[in-house]
DNA sequence: CTGCGCAATGACAACGCTGTCAATGCGAAC
DNA sequence: GTTCGCATTGACAGCGTTGTCATTGCGCAG
């Protein structure tokens, strides 16, 4: 099966293939007659350019990469969703290459794969956006990269995020407002910038509504199911116990869920859940959880936009950004405060 | 940074480029003592070859595509891990396509991808394995491809599956080896083989050891969560109860689990539950579920294997295929029946 | 009517590799 | 010593596109 070639196109069209690249390419100087009977020939013809010849000739590759090493599968696969639709939108495809930065030979395993591919782009989520070593890598290769949610260095390069502080103020004034006022609160993992974030936002809510938070009811977890359950059980445990508890992720508040089940405390009768990143697991439990939805797609979508448009940067030449909505997803596990 | 070309390995070595190519591609008559040469010129140069040039030039892209539209990102990400495991080995890469097969322009939308591509295979993972109009496009457009998991026309093409069958007759077995004779089970979705092959291994096992299967057990589930809970709903408020429910994916499962939990029962001390798949809600909850392990990025890694050798035919013309092993998973939602 | 300037188009090399085929080297058989 | 055959190597032409630069066409000022 000889595919269909730039030639075939030129000589239905009767230009200079030349012209047609010009025409696929939307260059400029190219009169609108020539143009249209271009592309007619095109559509007719079914052509599709060979990636491999443009990428070998000219600049792009029309490939990005994706990189991660994050635990959670539905995280990356939003990611990849989010970032697939974006780019074949613009003829991109997506690579994706799964790292292990824990491995010691991660960066020398990585700039042979950048050279051999010539990715346009790279798409940075946690936590490796936020891995030194992998960035400095990056910029030496001069691959440009756009980061989704990073923790810090913001100043260095463009990214995606939401806003953690504001979507944990939320979810606070949510309890508040459900009139819980004995809200204990589950910290994520101390490396992670959003653990702070979530904890600062809680906090504002309840500084805002004038509720006191109880320090000894603000208790260490490391964002998985397991601390979430001891988290719990030692709080719950207590001869005095919050009627809600904030825990800052799902998998956390999940853990939250069981340790009440098996303390024959009902969940929300006897105490509220919530959690934040809407995992899928959120409503594999019941009650299911109210959480917060993070754009994790649209994030992921918008950071391709950035990469393929090569707006990385402002005018002003500091690095491009932009800051999605979140959504408070209001479900079972939280229920008003009894009279 | 221009980067490093067959060439200047050539000119290192004191050698041709074609004869760098031979190297490279481990074709046969070059003097090992003229290997030796080369492969130290591409070392200490670290040179890549570029896959544009070499996909342009030659007739392989070194490019594996993988094409899904499975609901579960779990799933997904284990088969792209295991997959890139593999092509990373033998120098290929992953290019994910995820596939909305409902859209009507499903097919028409996909040949003109794989015409620009020219991946050298695809490998199809369920639900998308089963499609008949896409195998039909892959197989017009003659693009080699391999299935994971499919559930029929075996005949038709490679594929990699697990034993199903003796999946659930492993986990059955296991179920009555802890005393439990009065067993109900959930079905799974019936458009998916899987729960075919699993339920006839249930009975299997059931029939094995003498034990009768009641039939007003036997409750059909859709593989989701919610028909899990509202089965175990229906199941469990019943006079007379199974001590243990087999259910036919974890997602069910952990329905039984809430449902348990919704009626007072204790998960293991009432009731015995077990799901199929590992997923990772089912560490989750608690109690943790006992589960069948498939091996996702096993097969993956297996399917990009037929795809890289070329292999996709026995010596007789038949698909290759292989066939690889579960585990049995056992957590704390299964507990010897008492006395 | 001529000439200038810019828009529009095309010819051709280059991208980095592989496939084809010719050239060379070398040992064995005569 | 010659010749033949095969193992080894290299020269060169593509692969399908884009970049560069030359050429053509055309409207408008002089």
């Amino acid at each position: 099966m000889r595919s269909i070639t730039i030639n075939d196109v030129a000589a239905k069209a009767g230009v200079s293939i030349k012209t047609v690249s010009r025409v696929l390419n939307r260059e400029p100087n190219v009169k609108d007659d020539t143009r249209e009977r271009v592309l007619a020939a095109v559509q007719e013809l079914n052509y599709k350019p060979n990636v491999s010849a443009r990428s070998l000739a000219g600049s792009r590759s029309y490939l990005i990469g994706v990189f991660f090493d994050n635990p959670s599968p539905a995280y990356n696969a939003d990611v990849h969703l989010g970032a697939v639709l974006r780019c074949r939108e613009a003829g991109y495809h997506l690579l994706v290459e799964p790292l292990d930065s824990t491995a010691s030979d991660f960066a020398s395993q990585l700039i042979p794969m950048l050279a051999t591919l010539r990715v346009d782009g790279v798409l940075l989520t946690p936590p490796v956006c936020d891995n030194p070593v992998l960035l400095d890598a990056l910029e030496a290769a001069q691959v440009p990269y756009v980061r989704v949610a990073p923790d810090g260095q913001l100043d260095r390069a463009a990214y995606v995020r939401m806003d953690d502080r504001r979507a944990a103020q939320e979810m606070a004034n949510h309890l508040i407002d459900l009139g819980h006022r004995e809200i204990g609160f589950i910290k994520g993992h101390p490396d992670h910038g959003a653990s702070h974030l979530r904890e600062e936002g809680f906090r504002e809510a309840m500084k805002d509504h004038g509720v006191t938070v109880r320090e000894d009811w603000v208790v260490q977890g490391w964002f998985s199911f397991q601390s979430g359950f001891e988290a719990a059980k030692d709080l719950l445990a207590r001869p005095q116990r919050p009627s809600a508890v904030f825990a800052s992720n799902d998998d956390m508040a999940l853990g939250v869920i069981a340790a009440a089940n098996q303390l024959r405390l009902t969940v929300p009768d006897d105490l509220s859940v919530v959690g934040f990143d809407d995992t899928p697991s959120a409503r594999m439990v019941w009650p299911q959880l109210t959480t917060i939805r993070q754009p994790i797609a649209n994030m992921a979508a918008a950071a391709a936009d950035l990469l393929i448009s090569g707006e990385m940067t402002t005018d002003d030449g500091a690095p491009a950004s932009r800051m999605l909505d979140f959504e408070l997803v209001v479900r079972d596990s939280t229920k008003p405060l009894k009279g």
